[in-house]
DNA sequence: GTACATATTGAAAATGGTTATCAATATCAT
DNA sequence: ATGATATTGATAACCATTTTCAATATGTAC
């Protein structure tokens, strides 16, 4: 449910005594409802249509906002923008992003992970995050040669 | 050595009916020398110190046009520019990035692509590129609180 | 070798996603 | 309610990278 991030965005502004505002919760919900691995410019667009008052830069700030407060995951894959993802209790995966339609699938194996940590430890580097992505193509461009392209940006 | 570089880079350009220049056999050179990972700032600036006539445009042109020719590999980590890669014979191999230092290690693991290569056929996805990045401390700035900060850019 | 079609270059302007600026406005503690 | 100040919206600024374009260099045909 929003209720849990709503508590939570409302917890972290009174925790570093900031101010809630029609906008944030509003762009909250949005984002929650959104789905995942949103860019700034879809969440706006969207905003936008709900709440046409709502400005580019408040978007762009209050999505960092989410980002501090663990709300949300900033994601940087090779496309040039950055994307947002809700971060709801579910653990860390890593995606598969498919370069002609530009779907993005989650998966999450704990044996690579496993091995992330021991080259780590071989190496004496302390890991605080990582990222793993797969390009290629999805089951669907592989077929469709010439075809497909949906949607996206 | 760099002869091999050198033809490398003029049966590409004859093969797609390019000029080969001065600034891209001086660039070239460069580049094979310089340390990995360079970003097209930093080849610019060495670049400069022994051809002071070569433009900045030139130089991330003519990057770019190493990278069609097979001959260096773009890396976009998460600090905001792109870096490049001689790319010699040897393989594939992932990156160890320390978020205080800028330091960059490398390291390889087929046991690790063979579990990515498990994950994309279960999702019948077709790999075909990959990136894994480890973000953390290197053993030096794991030690140095405070201290550290070596030039990076 | 010379001339020519055109690929390439350098300098500067343009791009594009994201961030900073700043006056107007909204929020919250008093 | 009131005041201190956090926030907003519009717009300008950022900054790495790409384009533009006139001047120049290269490879080919003669």
């Amino acid at each position: 449910m929003q209720k849990k991030a709503i508590d939570q965005l409302t917890a972290y502004l009174t925790g570093q005594g900031l101010r809630s505002t029609s906008q944030r919760d509003a762009i909250l919900a949005i984002f929650v409802e959104a789905g995942r691995h949103v860019s700034a410019e879809e969440l706006y667009a969207r905003v936008k249509k709900e709440h046409p008052g709502i400005g580019y830069a408040t978007v762009y700030r209050t999505l960092r906002l989410f980002a501090e407060a663990g709300l949300a995951e900033e994601q940087r894959f090779d496309d040039g923008f950055t994307r947002f993802e809700y971060k709801n209790s579910s653990g860390h995966h890593d995606h598969l992003i498919c370069t002609r339609c530009g779907a993005i699938m989650e998966f999450e194996n704990e044996r690579i992970e496993a091995l992330q940590h021991d080259v780590a430890r071989r190496k004496k580097f302390k890991v605080l995050s990582h990222k793993l992505e797969l390009y290629g193509l999805c089951e669907r461009c592989q077929g469709n040669q010439a075809a497909s392209k949906t949607k996206q940006k």
